[in-house]
DNA sequence: GACCAGGACGGCT
DNA sequence: AGCCGTCCTGGT
């Protein structure tokens, strides 16, 4: 069994309106799309997830052993879900070494058996994440929506809904701070305004930070205002593919205080134990316990 | 109306 | 370097 899955290891069927992609193994949309890494994905009655990403909206459920994309075709598949997705990575691989590490992990790993770590645009998760800062998820959905009608492209319609690109740094800078508060990002108008100008003006390049080593990214991000230690944990882990990041935020902090005895320990300190702990997949360590947690409520 | 949840910043030591 | 008051919004 091979470490690294290529595209011809799926087998995928072409429809009229999308592709299926025949047994997916660690695949749930519920446990992806409701794990705390993205915000623009929405339950749909059927079960389905409808979402916008890298420019575009799909629809996203499992069928048994099968992932169904709709509103999608071959080509995009090939060019931008299966890496989006993460479907190149062996987390079967990833889990078994988990699930031997401890309790625990274990026990989290059962729980989100069907976590993926998506692969999302640097620029959305700078902004998002400066949104995510002492707020509530339906918060900063609501937020990044209200910004992608204002300052992103109409995409299309789908099942009657229209929906909105993520704007890029050029559109996002018309933005007046005023006008950013109006988006209901609170206090954090002023942050994105600054950041947004900081890239456009001194022509940072986004792409740039995916070459970086971990810990110059970790640095390089938090010059951003409105980017703390936590918030370039998570541009860096969901945007930059940086997968030893560890965000600590409250979730994750009662977990290292209630499972690994780190009771009176800093958020920096724990930050650096929770990276020595699980060394290079220790966000994705993180991902499996926040999620574990943050559903059954432990530690609260 | 008081209180709570959720991180970054800036001023203080 | 570390501590703490403040920032906005919506829900209880």
């Amino acid at each position: 069994m091979s470490e690294v899955k290529n595209l011809d290891d799926y087998v995928v069927n072409e429809y009229e309106t999308g592709v299926i992609v025949k047994d997916v193994k660690d695949f749930d949309p519920v446990h992806i799309f409701d794990c705390g890494q993205c915000f623009r994905w929405i339950g749909e009655e059927d079960g389905s997830y409808t979402g916008v990403a890298m420019g575009k909206v799909i629809n996203v459920k499992r069928d048994g052993k099968d992932i169904v994309i709709d509103n999608t075709n071959l080509k995009d598949f090939k060019n931008i879900w299966f890496e989006y997705f993460d479907l190149g990575r062996d987390y079967s691989l990833l889990k078994k070494e988990f699930v031997k590490f401890d309790e625990n992990l274990k026990n989290a790993v059962d729980f989100g058996w069907g976590i993926r770590l998506l692969q999302q645009d640097g620029w959305e998760m700078i902004i998002s994440f400066i949104i995510s800062s002492n707020n509530r998820i339906p918060m900063i959905q609501r937020a990044i929506n209200n910004i992608c009608q204002r300052y992103g492209k109409c995409i299309g319609e789908y099942r009657g809904k229209k929906y909105y690109s993520f704007p890029d740094p050029k559109e996002l800078s018309v933005a007046t701070v005023e006008e950013l508060r109006d988006c209901k990002t609170g206090f954090r108008d002023k942050y994105i305004y600054s950041t947004t100008k900081d890239i456009v003006e001194n022509n940072i390049n986004i792409n740039d930070f995916l070459e970086m080593d971990s810990e110059t990214c970790h640095k390089e991000l938090m010059k951003f205002k409105g980017v703390g230690a936590k918030v370039a944990d998570c541009i860096a882990l969901f945007g930059m593919r940086k997968y030893n990041s560890f965000p600590v935020d409250v979730w994750v902090k009662r977990v290292m205080q209630e499972f690994y005895n780190a009771k009176e320990m800093s958020l920096p300190k724990m930050r650096k134990y929770g990276m020595d702990l699980f060394g290079d997949d220790a966000g994705f360590a993180q991902q499996y316990l926040f999620y574990y947690v943050r559903e059954l409520e432990i530690g609260k």
